[in-house]
DNA sequence: TAGGGTTACTGGTCCAACCAGACAACGAGT
DNA sequence: ACTCGTTGTCTGGTTGGACCAGTAACCCTA
């Protein structure tokens, strides 16, 4: 990893960590305590400028923003490996939050795009596929969802919702957690119901359709997590 | 506006239009046709990479990433006012998607916070309120609703939702989408029949009235964009 | 013609300055 | 003793030039 990209890291860690708050020592101070130059710090800070963590003022102090009154979704897939460890709060978050834009985004599909249903179909999982075919071929039936209801919001949503969840492959600790994706990746059934519904312009039946398949994976992984 | 914000925003624009694909110029050539120093394009470009809009490669060129697929939702205020003038589908995109996630957070908030009904009482709009108060109350209305979902994420998709819908400020030709906006913000009926539903544990109606509420400003958006 | 090595390019890092804005400490005037 | 302006020193912003570290294309050889 570039030698800006660790500094980002570690100071985005400390960020969340609450070690860090308030001012930020100087970027001179900063390339001392890290060993590097002050460039290379720059470059980490503009990155944490840019995700709304810090504030920079030219003559002032770069000062660490309140995360949660100003930080964007980007911030997802560090949330969801916050500490190091998994963080199965922000990541029963993330389900939710996906569960009410994924059902959203096949009500639109059905009606802005029934002939993506066919597409749906093409992608359903079968029984001899390995876990990585089955994540691939999940991703990309949504995607195909998602595309179909004609609006970029919705495609990027998805597009931050996923990272956010990908995050979670970094962590030992959430097995439950892909475990419970894994089976829902593996409802044909229900996959198929929902692209049927596409097809024939049905958005209640979309939507109905969507949500419960969404949420049986909160349920799962709810439960998942109280009994660990 | 430092320099290198100036071209970072220059090469998103070029990103955004279409008019810069493929590899990116070294950052040499960029520097001298920015009659600035290689390290402003360096921290420009730093920015593209964590928003997700370049893919950068040591001795490799840097490459314009496909929008759709890989940007994130932080882009949104971007795209609202993409190629200089206001862009109405995208917009109209964000405020769908802030209605489906609105009225989720609606419900989870009677489900998990009631106490912030009586919040949300204090915080309905007077006919005597200036368009800026409006604005600060309505958002401040929405912010007490998200954080009673107790989950950072919905939190997160406020923020970015409401940057989005900020950026519409910055455009002259979006007078109606700031109209019907302020018209949203005035709905005090509503507003504070969502405050009892939530003051009162009833998710169901809470989901209902948020939904209505949100989905009228759409109407009102589209009809005003389809006779200018 | 197929292979490998040289070379010219890419981004990554460093150093050492200087510019520009903010802010606090200090001293003159009241 | 208090107020207010000046000034010094801190902050981030920008510059130039140099060198390191990869990639990729090119050319020369077997």
């Amino acid at each position: 990893m570039p030698l800006s990209g660790q500094i980002h890291r570690q100071l985005m860690d400390a960020i969340l960590d609450g070690t860090l708050t308030g001012a930020l020592p100087s970027e001179r101070e900063l390339a001392e305590t890290f060993g590097a130059n002050r460039h290379a710090v720059r470059e980490a800070i503009k990155r944490l400028q840019q995700g709304n963590l810090v504030e920079v003022n030219q003559g002032g102090a770069t000062r660490v923003l309140d995360i949660p009154a100003h930080a964007g979704l980007d911030l997802l897939p560090e949330l969801v490996i916050a500490r190091g460890t998994f963080n199965d709060e922000a990541t029963v978050g993330v389900l939710e939050l996906r569960a009410c834009i994924g059902a959203d985004a096949a009500r639109l599909c059905a009606e802005r795009s029934p002939h993506v249903g066919a597409q749906l179909l093409d992608l359903l999982p079968h029984d001899a596929m390995s876990d990585a075919e089955l994540a691939a071929t999940g991703a990309a039936y949504w995607t195909a969802l998602v595309t179909g209801t004609d609006s970029l919001p919705y495609r990027l949503a998805l597009n931050t919702l996923m990272a956010g969840l990908e995050a979670i492959d970094d962590s030992p600790t959430a097995k439950h957690f892909m475990a419970a994706l894994r089976d829902e990746s593996r409802r044909t059934a229900d996959l198929e119901l929902l692209a049927r519904a596409i097809t024939r312009s049905d958005p209640a039946a979309a939507h109905a359709t969507a949500t419960r398949l969404l949420n049986t994976s909160i349920t799962a992984v709810r439960n998942a997590a109280d009994r660990p």
